[in-house]
Parts: C-alpha cells; structure tokens; sequence
DNA sequence: TCGTGTGAATGACTTCACAGCC
DNA sequence: GGCTGTGAAGTCATTCACACGA
C-alpha cells in the first residue's frame, strides 16, 4: 500500500449530507461559547451532552469538515471554528440583498450575528413607495424598480425574499433579471426559477406543521392514557 | 444469553416520519389554491409534477392522513383538504402567548394565514415597558411579569419565543411556569425545558448553513470547471 | 390507459462495535 | 481510563415494480 499520509479534506467534492450542515450551526455556536470562557480543548461526548446528540454523530460531523483531533484532548477549539466556517463559507464576507421592508424583513436586517456568518446585507427593496428612502439598521430601503440594475453594478449574488406570498414570484424574478446566485426565501410560496439558482424556503407552516401534530397527538395521547396501562 | 424481553415495539404510537410533515402544508396550500379556482379532483401525479416531487411519495404521505382516492380520478380536493387539516390538528383552534415584542414578533403577530392552521395568537409580552400597553396587529402587548399567571388563567399552552438568544431561558422558563405544553422558538439558542413540553427550533442559521454551503460548493466548482470543455 | 395501493429494493443517515492512541 | 477514527450493522425514507380497478 502506498504510503499516504494526511488527504486534505476532499470529502466535500461529493454531496454533504444536509442533516450535518444542520447540525453545524449547533456546534459552532457552542464552540464560541467556550472559547468566550476560556476553553481550548473539547470533546464529541462533551459537545454531545450538552447538545442532546450522539457522540459518534458529532464525530462524524466534524470529520466532514476536515478537522483531526487527538485521543485523550480531543479537539482544538480555536481549529473547530475555524474548520467549520470554512466548511460552510462563514469565512467569506457574501453580500445580498434583501426584497420586502416589512417587519420581517426589518427583523433579518437587525438580526444580530449575520456578520460572523458572512452574511452582510447591504440594501432593502419593496414596493410600496413609503417605505423607500428610509433607512433600516444602517441600511437604506430603495423602490424594488431599481434592484436588477443595481444588484449587477453591485455583483451582489445572494437575494433574501421576505415579501407576502402573492409577490414572491416578482420578487423572484427580479433577482433572477439581476443575476442572483441562491435566493432565501421566506414567502409561503413556491417559487420558480432557472435550475441554475439555489433556493432555500423557509416555510413557517412547514415548521409549524411539525409542532401542531405532535402537539395533537400529545393531547390525544393523555387523553387516553388515564386508563391505559402498558 | 437473553438479551432483553421481546419488546413489543409500540406500533399503536406510530411516529409519523417528520419529512412528510413537512411536505404535507405544501399540499394543503396547493389543494386550497386548486378549490380557489373550482377544481374538485386531483391526482397524486399532478400534486406531484406542480411540487416537483415523486409521485409515490405524495401518495405515501396522502396515506398517512387516512385520506383514500378512487383510480383514474384520484383524490377529492374538499376530503384531502380537510383530510390534512384533522390531521395536523389545524382543525381546531390553538391559543399562543408571544415573548418578544420585537420586529420578528411584530412580524409573526401580522403573520397571514396562521388563523387557517388554527394558531391563534391572542397576547404578547415583553421586558421593555416601552413596548408594553401598545397595541399590534390587534394584539396587546403586555410586561413579561406577567406572563405565567395570565396564561394559567386563559389557560393557553402554546408559545412563540422571539427574544434575542441572551434572554431565551428566561422566556423559556416563565412559559413552563405559566404551564405550556409545546414552544416554538425562533431564538438562536438551546433552551431547556421539561421533558413533557414538546420544543421546535426555528434556528435560522440552521438553514444559512444549508445555502451558505452549497453556494460555496457551486463556486468552486465552476470555478475549477468554467476553463473546461463546451 | 391512467391512477391508486402495496410490498420490495435501494439509498441516506444513524448507531454500534472495536481498533489504536495517549 | 477516556477519546478518536473507521467500517459494519441497523434504521428510516425514498424510489421502484407491479397488481388491481374504473
């Protein structure tokens, strides 16, 4: 067998699994937290515990970023960081631009922390002419008309759509006339684009869906289990 | 050796696979918008190519809610709708308290639809008096102090935390103390509760990952990629 | 023929089990 | 002893294949 030693990471060339890249936020948020208090060392079980998540779960998480750690220590918490906002691209400032100045898209704009993710929007769009010319969190809220130019001088990529459902596909293909590379977006709606574009929803009634059957069937369950025993 | 006692694993509660909780609003909005315009059947192909998912896997989900179509003319849009409806529990109405009366819960406040899926925000609360006595979206917003009594008395047992993350546990804990049985939380932290309140995460960068990453992935691939061939 | 219903095959993710290291 | 690294086993979800019905 040829000698190989350390292959830097190419597990990435072929698709992450996306319950991992879930999972990495998770991690990387905790990591800041200890390294706030002054640790430098951590470990899968430890990460695990206090995550509520198995050990070899993490471990594995963290092999796809590329990171080794050593038996006993464990692993370098300043390297976990670091590893991890390479791996997702945290490490590389991304500039987008956000469609509809409603309080949800005031909400992202003042999100706190977007920064250290590279994520950094730089200007606001909508309609409605009385929300234009006003400056929100630092950034200013100009008419929609103006995006597809200006997101081309600009070569900004990344569009976030916080418009209502109805006007998603306009927002939609306004990036798309600008040339936008991934779209977030968080309408209620389908949207459709080029194959070339990424897009994630973030649907709330999906998420909901998921906490009202449970909750449903939580009721159900005690309703029902005063009588019942195993 | 025996290893344990045969377990007759509960099939009575049989887990429903969250994936298809999360597709299945995608088909209740479909399904609305089909009666909007006076259809009154449906098929799973149909579903199927709009959502751009498989066929096999809509009628799978289908089968979850109970629902039974006839061949060749698929399914009843009313009985589906409604199918979906009763079994998410988005039949019957659910009171929810809000903690953090910031712009996301502002947001979240004007949300439309959310009446549809039963979820009825009735009251708001927040540590900052300035924000108290106000009125939004038609909802007042009330001091946080008190939160658990008020619930205790209406009797609400669903939350909606949209603090920043510092003051998450804190939201967290007086809704357990006002007896809350399921919290959705849209603040980027862990918070910990009982084990019989049911918790959903709504972690945005959870999500930022997924694009973060597979934005990244398709830049250096057509970077390495544009040089070559056609 | 088209569409439902179902059981079997494939694939994706998780968990287990153990080897090696400190 | 604890902890990493890894391949194998197991579990869950999606996709395929085909019987049956209008």
């Amino acid at each position: 067998m040829e000698n190989k030693t350390v292959r830097p990471i190419r597990k990435s060339e072929k698709g992450v699994p996306e319950p991992t890249l879930r999972r990495l936020p998770l991690y990387y948020r905790l990591l800041k937290q200890l390294r706030e208090v002054g640790r430098s060392g951590v470990s899968c079980t430890m990460i695990g515990t206090e995550l509520k998540l198995d050990a070899t779960q993490v471990r594995k998480d963290i092999e796809m970023t590329g990171t080794v750690g050593r038996p006993k220590v464990g692993y370098d918490v300043n390297e976990l960081i670091c590893a991890i906002e390479k791996f997702l691209g945290w490490d590389i400032s991304t500039e987008a631009f956000l469609v509809g100045a409603g309080s949800l898209g005031e909400a992202l704009m003042g999100y706190p922390g977007f920064a250290e993710c590279g994520l950094d929007i730089v200007a606001a769009f909508d309609v409605d002419p009385n929300k234009c010319h006003r400056v929100i969190h630092g950034k200013h809220v100009r008419h929609i008309s103006k995006l597809p130019g200006l997101m081309r001088r600009m070569r900004v990529r990344f569009g976030i759509i916080t418009v209502p459902a109805s006007e998603a596909q306009q927002a939609a293909d306004l990036l798309v006339e600008g040339g936008v590379l991934a779209i977030w977006n968080f309408a209620p709606a389908k949207i459709h684009v080029p194959d070339r574009v990424i897009v994630t929803n973030e649907d709330l009634y999906c998420s909901l869906a998921v906490l009202s059957q449970k909750m449903t069937r939580k009721l159900a369950e005690s309703r029902s289990k005063g009588v019942s025993k195993s």
